[in-house]
DNA sequence: AGCACGCCGACT
DNA sequence: GTCGGCGTGCTC
C-alpha cells in the first residue's frame, strides 16, 4: 500500500508522540505462519478475543502476547477494531494447549485457536453484539470454586465388583498426573468405574471432561451421567458438546463450562478444546476409536491431546477400551500408564462363543456358508435375533460385463461405482468417493452385451438373500443408506429393540454402542476384505471392530455366538478372536511392529499432495524430499529421519483430483518434530509455486 | 484462506 | 462496446 493509506485510516490511529502505546499480538485464522501486531487503546489481557482489520476484511482473533516492541514499523500497524469482553479471556492453560497443538501438528496458532471456539465466538457478527446468552460473563467468576452440595446418596448406584472397585480406587488415589488405561472386556462395566471416578472429582469441587467417540451413540451414557451425577452438582451441571449442536447450544455449553456453572462436560473430540477452569479429571471412553482423530483441518488426536492436557494440568486421565490402541497398550507395558483390567462381565453373562468358518472349500450360497445358514435357522426357531455384519453398503460393489470384462467405473475417481437397488430413485450406480450417480446401463457400454452382472455383495444384496432363505423372517437393514433421513436410524433401532425384527443386516453403524437384549447370533461376512486393506493398522482395526460387533451378541441371551466366515482362519487376528484374547493379540502385534520399526516404535508424518495431474503432485513431493539437502543447518535432525519415495494414493483420483503421498518416519520424536517444523516452513511456498494443495499430517492413522 | 486488481474472450 | 474468466499478490 502507498503512504496514502495512512491518511485513509481513522485519524485516531495517528497517535500523538509521547502517548503510551499498547501493542497486542494477535492469532488469526489464516494459513500464514505468523502472528499479527495491532495497536490497542488500553491494556488488553492475553487470551482476549478482538476484532481487527486484516487486509480488506475484519477478523476475530485472539490476543496471544503483549510485545513491548512491535514486529513491524509502527506506522504499518493498524488499530484494533474492538476488544470483545462478552466472554472472559481464554485461560492460560487453554492457550498452552492450543500452542502445543499448533506446534505439534505444525499449524499456525490461529488455525488451531479460532476453529476451537464455538462458531458464534469466532464470527465478527455473532455473539458480542447480542449478549443474549445470559448476559456478559463476569470475569472474576470463572475461577470461583463451585461449592458442592453435600455428598449425594444416589440410591440407584450399583455395587462395584472387586475389579471395578480396585480400578476406581486406583484412579481416585492418583495424586497429580497419571494416565490410567482401563482395559475392560465388553460388558465388564467400565462405565461404572468412570462414574465413580467422576463422582469423586465432583466431590472435590473439580470439573470432569468425558470424551466419547460419537455422541449420538451414547444417549444412555448421557442419561446415566445426568441421573447419577447432576444430583451432586445441580441440574445444570452437565453440559454436552458436539458438532451436531446448533450454534446457540454450542455457545451455551461453552459459556457454562467456562464459567464453571457446568461441572461435567460430555463431548466428542472437539470438546477437548473447551475451557475448563476447574478441570480435575479427563475420561476418554473407547480410546482406540478412530473418531478421536480429526480428519480435516487440524488433524489432531483428541485422545493424545487429552493425555497432554492432563499432564499439563497435573491431573489424572483415564483411557478406557476393550481393545486399546497398540500405542496405549505399549505405554502401559512400559509403565508409563497404569493398567487396570476388568476381565469379568459385570452381569455374569458369559462371552459369546466365536466360531471361524473356513470358507475355502465350502459350497457357499450367495455369500452364506451352510453353517451360518443353519445357525440362523436355529436362532429364528428359538425366537432370538441375529445380526449379519457386512461392512459394505449398496447392492454390489461393482457391475461387470460377462463377455468383455467391462466394469462400472466412476468417471471422476479411480474407483468402481457401486450398484444400489430400489428405493425412490430405482436402481443406480453410485460412487462412494465423490457421490457421482448414474443410471444402470441396459447393455455393456463397450461391447453391447446385455449380460451385466453385479459382482460381490453389499448390505442390500445380503438383505435380499436373507429374505429368500428365510421368507417368514422379519428383516431390517441398518446402513448409511437406510438411515439417511433424520430420525430413521432411531426408528430402525427402536424396531429392533421392540423385537419386531428377527434378522438385522448392518454395516459398522450397528457395531457401536447398541445393546440388543435378544441378540443371540452375529454372522460376519467379508471380514477378509478389512484384513487385507493396505494399511499396517488394518488387523488392529479389524480386531477392535469384530470384538465390538461380537459384543452385541449374548449380552443377555445365554449361548451367544459369533460366526466369522473367512478364507484365512489361521490369521492371528482370527485366532485371537477365538479366545477373546486381546492381550495376546496386542503382544503379537507389538512384536511385529517392533520387528519392522512401525508405530509405536517409530513416529510418522504423512505429506499428501493434490493436483489436477498426478505428475504435479509427485513433483511437489519429490521437491519436498530434496529440501533438507538444500539446507543442512535448518534440517539438522534430517539424518534421524527417513523420507520414503513419493507414491500415488491407492485411490489416486477422487472427484478429478489426483493425490500422492510421502511418508516421513523417525524413531526419535523430537528429531521428527524439529524436522517437520523446518519442513513445513518451506512447503508453503513450494506448493504455491507448483500449484499443488498439500496437507502435512502428524501421527497419521492410515498410510 | 479471502479478497481485489488485472488483463483477454463471448454476449446484449 | 461491457461482463467475467481465474492468475497473482497481499494481509500486522
Amino acid at each position: 500500500m502507498s503512504e496514502i493509506s495512512v491518511a485513509d485510516s481513522p485519524s485516531n490511529s495517528i497517535a500523538p508522540t509521547g502517548e503510551t502505546k499498547f501493542w497486542i499480538r494477535v492469532a488469526l485464522d489464516v494459513p500464514l505462519q505468523a502472528l499479527f501486531d495491532y495497536r490497542a487503546g488500553g491494556s488488553v489481557p492475553v487470551g482476549t478475543r478482538v476484532i481487527v482489520p486484516f487486509g480488506r476484511r475484519k477478523l476475530v482473533g485472539i490476543v496471544v502476547a503483549l510485545p513491548n516492541v512491535p514486529a513491524l514499523d509502527p506506522r504499518q500497524i493498524k488499530d484494533v477494531d474492538q476488544v470483545l469482553d462478552d466472554t472472559p479471556p481464554m485461560p492460560a492453560d487453554w492457550l498452552r494447549l492450543a500452542s502445543f497443538a499448533a506446534r505439534y501438528y505444525q499449524r499456525p496458532l490461529g488455525e488451531v485457536m479460532l476453529p476451537a471456539l464455538p462458531p458464534s465466538l469466532r464470527k465478527v457478527t455473532a455473539y458480542q453484539g447480542k449478549r443474549s446468552a445470559g448476559g456478559p460473563v463476569q470475569r472474576m467468576d470463572s475461577r470461583r470454586k463451585k461449592s458442592v452440595a453435600a455428598p449425594a446418596h444416589p440410591d440407584t448406584q450399583p455395587e462395584l465388583n472387586p475389579e471395578q472397585a480396585a480400578a476406581a480406587g486406583a484412579i481416585g488415589a492418583v495424586q497429580g498426573h497419571k494416565t490410567t488405561l482401563l482395559y475392560g472386556v465388553t460388558g465388564s462395566g467400565k462405565t461404572e468405574v468412570y462414574l465413580h471416578a467422576a463422582q469423586a472429582a465432583l466431590e472435590r469441587g473439580q470439573q470432569v471432561l468425558f470424551l466419547v467417540p460419537e455422541i449420538n451413540l451414547t444417549p444412555q451414557l448421557e442419561a446415566s451421567l445426568r441421573a447419577r451425577l447432576t444430583g451432586l452438582a445441580g441440574p445444570d451441571s452437565l453440559a454436552v458438546m458436539h458438532s451436531g449442536l446448533a450454534d446457540g447450544e454450542r455457545l451455551q455449553a461453552w459459556i457454562s463450562i467456562q464459567r464453571g456453572t457446568a461441572r461435567i462436560l460430555l463431548g466428542t473430540r472437539l470438546a477437548i478444546f473447551a475451557p475448563m477452569p476447574d478441570l480435575g479429571l479427563i475420561i476418554v471412553d473407547e480410546e482406540h476409536d478412530t473418531s478421536y482423530k480429526q480428519q480435516d483441518g487440524l488433524r489432531y488426536s483428541a485422545r493424545d491431546l487429552a493425555v497432554w492436557r492432563a499432564r499439563d494440568r497435573n491431573i489424572p486421565v483415564v483411557l478406557g477400551s476393550a481393545t486399546p490402541s497398540l500405542e496405549s497398550w505399549n505405554h502401559a507395558d512400559r509403565g508409563h500408564y497404569q493398567r487396570h483390567t476388568l476381565a469379568r462381565r459385570a452381569r455374569d453373562v458369559e462371552l459369546p462363543k466365536v466360531r471361524l468358518v473356513d470358507t475355502r472349500r465350502l459350497a457357499m450360497k450367495e455369500g452364506f456358508s451352510p453353517q451360518l445358514i443353519t445357525a440362523l435357522g436355529e436362532r429364528l426357531e428359538r425366537g432370538e435375533q441375529s445380526l449379519i455384519f457386512i461392512n459394505r453398503r449398496g447392492y454390489a460393489p461393482v457391475l461387470n460385463c460377462a463377455s468383455c470384462g467391462w466394469v462400472s467405473n466412476c468417471p471422476r475417481c479411480t474407483a468402481y461405482t457401486v450398484l444400489h437397488r430400489g428405493g425412490a430413485r430405482h436402481n443406480h450406480l453410485q460412487c462412494h468417493h465423490c457421490g457421482y450417480q448414474a443410471r444402470v446401463p441396459r447393455a455393456c457400454p463397450d461391447c453391447g452385451d446385455q449380460d451385466l452382472k453385479p459382482m460381490g455383495r453389499g448390505t442390500q444384496r445380503v438383505e435380499e438373500h436373507l429374505a429368500e432363505l428365510f421368507p417368514s423372517a422379519r428383516i431390517a437393514r441398518i446402513d448409511a443408506d437406510s438411515t439417511r433421513l433424520k430420525g430413521s436410524a432411531a426408528a430402525l433401532f427402536a424396531k429392533v429393540h421392540a423385537g419386531e425384527v428377527d434378522l438385522l443386516v448392518g454395516t459398522q453403524m450397528v457395531a457401536k454402542g447398541h445393546d440388543f437384549a435378544n441378540l443371540g447370533l452375529v454372522g460376519v461376512l467379508n471380514a477378509d476384505a478389512m484384513l487385507f486393506a493396505q494399511d499396517f493398522r488394518a488387523p488392529e482395526r479389524l480386531f477392535a471392530q469384530l470384538m465390538q460387533v461380537a459384543g452385541r451378541a449374548g449380552r443377555h441371551v445365554t449361548g451367544g455366538e459369533v460366526i466369522i466366515q473367512t478364507d484365512y482362519p489361521e490369521q492371528a487376528v482370527y485366532q485371537a478372536l477365538l479366545e477373546h484374547n486381546y492381550p495376546g493379540f496386542a503382544d503379537y502385534g507389538l512384536a511385529e511392529r517392533k520387528a519392522v520399526g512401525l508405530p509405536p516404535y517409530a513416529f510418522q508424518a504423512l505429506l499428501t499432495a493434490e493436483a489436477r495431474e498426478l505428475s504435479a503432485a509427485l513433483a511437489f513431493l519429490a521437491d519436498a524430499r530434496t529440501l533438507p539437502a538444500q539446507d543442512p543447518q535448518g534440517f539438522h535432525t534430517a539424518s534421524a529421519v527417513t523420507l520414503y519415495d513419493p507414491v500415488p494414493l491407492r485411490v489416486v483420483r477422487v472427484a478429478n483430483i489426483e493425490r500422492a503421498q510421502l511418508l516421513v518416519e523417525s524413531a526419535n520424536r523430537p528429531a521428527l518434530q524439529a524436522f517437520l517444523a523446518a519442513w513445513s516452513l518451506a512447503l508453503g511456498s513450494l506448493a504455491r509455486d507448483l500449484r499443488v494443495r498439500y496437507n502435512l499430517e502428524v501421527d497419521p492413522l492410515e498410510i
